[in-house]
DNA sequence: GCCATGGCTAGTA
DNA sequence: GCCATGGCTAGTA
């Protein structure tokens, strides 16, 4: 495995619950800013494996980026079980459930 | 060629 | 709406 992909699936890993990160904040901290779609193939296809927190990861504008009907619904019921709101869009409030590795973790 | 992105531009109202 | 992006995977030789 790449240590980019190594880099992205410990940053994943370290998400608390109750916090969230966007998908290119996770490539910008593995060492790759325009490397999201990269993160995306790591959630995608590595979540169940490593036992990934997949649900804390949305996209640049704070929303639930999955189109897939179940997935989202899953992803929006585990958010609000751990305390992060999901509006009827699909989105989070980044101001304050973010979770920035470098500052408060 | 795929993938659950993201940032920028073009085109419309 | 376009396209750079990074690594994996399937398909071909």
């Amino acid at each position: 495995m790449e240590p980019y992909t190594q880099r992205v699936l410990e940053i994943i890993k370290g998400i608390p619950a109750g916090r969230v990160m966007t998908y290119g904040q996770i490539a910008g901290e593995a060492g790759h800013p325009r490397g999201a779609r990269q993160v995306v193939r790591v959630l995608h296809a590595m979540s169940r494996a490593h036992g990934l927190p997949w649900h804390r990861v949305v996209n640049a504008k704070g929303e639930i980026a999955i189109m897939d009907d179940e997935l989202r619904f899953t992803q929006t019921a585990l958010l609000e079980s751990e305390g992060v709101p999901v509006d009827d869009r699909g989105r989070i409030e980044l101001a304050s459930y973010r979770y920035t590795p470098d500052c408060d973790g």
